[in-house]
DNA sequence: ATGAGAAGTGGAAACGTTTACACCCCTGTG
DNA sequence: CACAGGGGTGTAAACGTTTCCACTTCTCAT
């Protein structure tokens, strides 16, 4: 069926030995052996088995990736990055959709272990019941965590700076003459949502004390946004802004608001957050963070791959500015009266 | 470092081959050696090592899917359903992202062979240049093909079924009052395309001679149902409707022609394809052709299980129907003059 | 001329499993 | 009582590599 190396060998009248270090180009091996091997190789179409290898080196070249939702569309961006990273350090990428429960992402995560990955891209569901998970990989892998940490664990983490993301937005908003505030976001299960909501009861909670009531926190999903709008529209008047943890949220509220009859951004301002593609096309388009999806991707590749090649230190942390990027929906706003 | 099934042996009392038995549950161990191994295995957390496993099996348990962009959001709906089949079938998925370049392409494919996937899901990028790669797997591998087909080559396949597609909501508009027709996709690279393209033609073709001069072929993308609509604004007078090739060119047009102050659907309709999440939160939400991804996937992981466990048979192709979702885009069509 | 060292090579062990085969012991049947 | 057959077990081979080690040959300095 597949050619192995000792047909290669058999061709090139060389010990199998001869073979391996030729094809893997070591220096002790002649030109004439070389030569032969060489094209033996090529005539034979030998391609080397990469599971012996991996036996052999206790290495697999694979990494694999947890994410908890791969058709949220924010996750795809960042694993076509990390993925254009790994093929170009030759790396190989297992991914694995947790679907949001930590118990199966516990059980898949056992599985990329049993596959001897060689390291753990680990976007964690659930901030407290995916650290036992980070913690017992830990002990047999190189892991990084992206985008979401877990509490009590020390290890490597790379993502964006939500806090400053969202001063930043809320920031822009009072200068565009916002000055009562809603929320919309997902509940906070993991540390994105926790951080996006601590950012911003502390930008908002000093001058609005309203807000409080109108923060609904749900899940990460155009559904959710609608439904909280409508919540919130049953409730009473409109805040002047509607800040949403996500985009996909934020659209979901934008589309709900104009299908009532409510102008966004003259009756209410909406902002979103990861600027995903579909952001710009929305009517009015968007204003969000942009996040550095592929300066994350790179970094996160970067920092696994140095701690697999032997990085010792503490557990390091990189995150990331977002980039403020203003359109339609919190931009134009009318001013009172 | 990790424990092995020596170990294991050594604190049961037995020899590494009752410990395998055991552990893979075959019938022939006595209750006492079953009970000791499975004590002893529990007791040092024993995995079992996948990758030796392999290596003397022959099989991994993994299954490579090839992809043409991840970030194209149609494809994490398809990602996410054969995952979670393949999963619950106790295989693992070796993700790999084309970037819609047949090379690197290529040299993806080779690296699934490399590690000995058990069988191939490949969405072809390119419908000719992708044969021979298709071609070249097939000869070590199980393949089924998924969502666009190669020519040529005689393969199992699984989408859906284009030409209905495009027949449906072409009739749709032609109810709905329009009478003259554009249509913005992608260049007929790859089969989805090229079948979009010739039913809107057979489709059209007949009752409107000049559709031909409005047909604007680029890539799926936001950015280029943009530019086809500039183009198309600028050539002249606008149809009745523009049928897209894809829910993301759809909704760059829709966004263009809003910004332009043409309304859709008074002024010209606009049908998108896929029905991806972010079709029904755009103003107006778009009209377009729900893929049954879930079917797909499923249909694809039981047709390649199904010959990785022997099944036999000439090419199968599976062509399933999509459902027309009719939106506002399309809908209240006003009646001319 | 001799010895040290380098270059080139092959044999064989190792990676951690699964499994073919041989063996032993027991039971039940002739 | 012999013996067939089956349950339970261990030894060892195999999967396809990489790599340690020993060996030969050659070069060059002494």
């Amino acid at each position: 069926m597949y050619v192995t190396i000792r047909d290669v060998a058999v061709a090139a009248g060389v010990s199998i030995a001869t073979a391996s270090r030729a094809l893997s180009g070591e220096p002790n091996v002649s030109a004439a052996s070389l030569r032969a091997v060489l094209s033996a190789s090529e005539r034979l179409g030998y391609r080397t088995n990469t599971v012996a290898r991996s036996l052999r080196t206790r290495s697999t070249g694979t990494v694999g990736m947890v994410v908890p939702r791969i058709s949220n569309p924010y996750f795809p961006r960042l694993v076509e990055a990390v993925e254009r990273q790994l093929s170009t350090a030759g790396r190989e990428l297992l991914l694995c959709d947790s679907q949001n429960d930590p118990d199966l992402e516990a059980s898949r995560v056992d599985a990329l272990l049993d596959r001897r990955v060689d390291g753990l891209i680990f976007i964690a569901s659930d901030s407290r019941r995916s650290a036992a998970t980070a913690a017992r990989a830990q002990r047999s892998v190189r892991i990084v965590l992206m985008d979401r940490s877990v509490t009590g664990v020390r290890l490597d983490f790379v993502g964006v700076d939500n806090a400053l993301g969202v001063r930043m937005v809320v920031a822009h908003l009072r200068q565009a003459g916002c000055a009562s505030f809603g929320f919309v976001s997902s509940r906070t299960v993991d540390s994105s949502a926790r951080a996006r909501l601590s950012a911003y009861r502390r930008a908002v909670g000093r001058f609005d004390k309203d807000s409080a009531a109108r923060t609904l926190l749900g899940d990460y999903s155009v559904e959710w946004g609608r439904e909280a709008t409508r919540t919130l529209m049953s409730a009473g008047p409109l805040p002047d802004a509607l800040v949403c943890g996500a985009d996909v949220v934020a659209l979901g509220v934008n589309a709900e608001l104009t299908e009532a009859g409510v102008s966004v951004p003259d009756d209410v301002a909406v902002t979103g957050f990861d600027d995903i593609a579909f952001a710009s096309v929305s009517t009015p388009p968007l204003t969000t963070l942009r996040q550095p999806t592929d300066e994350i991707g790179a970094a996160g590749v970067r920092l696994l791959t140095g701690r697999i090649d032997g990085a010792d230190g503490p557990a390091v942390i990189e995150s990331l500015p977002p980039e403020l990027v203003v359109r339609g929906s919190s931009s134009r706003r009318r001013v009172a009266g």
